[in-house]
DNA sequence: GTCTATAAAGCGATAGAC
DNA sequence: GTCTATCGCTTTATAGAC
């Protein structure tokens, strides 16, 4: 039987929790195919540009997410870092998720995706900063910084440690900095 | 004419260097040579077991530095805090260069070297919850926590943003929640 | 101890049948 | 749109000369 044609929006979703698992390099084209189910001709068919284009179509994706979600709430004003922090603990499943900006940040992968890793991390930033300036709080600039780095490295240490707990003392300081 | 004997020990830095520019990965036997100029024979000579066996000299000797200079000094007291922090910040070149153990925590390279990692983050944390203790500061354990995972997502968004004023600005954050 | 040559496997990308 | 076969290249690891 043939199998039925799938939509590229579909795929999207399984092809990011391959890079999230195998890393960059690490998912080969043989584990994209296993992850999407799909053959390696209907791969090249909708991403032209291979690998590095399913990449980029991820990061994309994640960027949407986040922007509808964290930094469109964030720019409405100060009730926007409660739904913030609510979105991340859930996003990145309390710290068994790792974050694929973050992932590519680290490693090699940072030159090719330079321009779409800086955009997501100066947008989170940026809508940040002025959530927390509505809030009232002072230097509202690094304490976004703090706060959004502090989510990154809660992730790291999570992992490391193999422990969600480690997320969930960050994220309860971070949102103490953040004045919730 | 024939090249001097290399020490094991001389080439690791090297070698540390090249897993930090190309990931665990990235770094090929080929980009390995030519980071300490020696033959691959030369190179299985001194790690028989191949890119792993480096990996891990690597990730050990970098533990090593840290239970010299950070861990030793934090198990000494108070004291050791403002000590750690700026061997911190030199070790990293103020957010300019990255944390192995975090970029292998994040990727693939963590189930391989699980153990050491895992022993690295929580020997830190561990030594530096003794000296908060030591200085009197309330959630001593938790504020370790946060401060590692600060100064890990320092560097995760330092290299994101291509700005090292980032790391200096969750540093500083993280100074204060430690008590400097 | 150092080197080069090479083996064996895996990689991303492509071609072409259906 | 989907698949498989295959190309050309790179990978790690090994063998063997010096």
């Amino acid at each position: 039987m043939r199998k039925s044609a799938a939509s590229r929006e579909s795929i999207i979703p399984l092809l990011a929790e391959a890079f999230r698992d195998h890393g960059y390099e690490g998912a080969s084209m043989a584990v994209l195919e296993s992850a999407t189910g799909l053959g390696r001709g209907s791969l090249y068919n909708f991403f032209p540009g291979g690998k590095e284009m399913m990449a980029e179509a991820v990061l994309d994706d994640v960027d949407r997410w986040f922007y509808e979600r964290i930094f469109t709430p964030l720019l409405a004003g100060a009730s926007g870092v409660e739904t913030m922090f609510d979105g991340v603990d859930s996003y990145f499943r309390s710290g068994r998720r790792v974050c694929l900006q973050g992932m590519f940040a680290l490693g090699r992968e940072r030159d090719r995706f330079a321009l779409t890793i800086r955009r997501y991390f100066s947008d989170w930033v940026e809508a940040l900063t002025y959530a927390l300036r509505d809030a009232g709080l002072s230097e509202p600039h690094d304490r976004a910084v703090r706060v959004v780095a502090g989510i990154q490295g809660g992730l790291v240490i999570a992992r490391a440690l193999d422990s969600p707990d480690a997320f969930a003392v960050v994220l309860k300081g971070a949102r103490r900095d953040a004045g919730c």
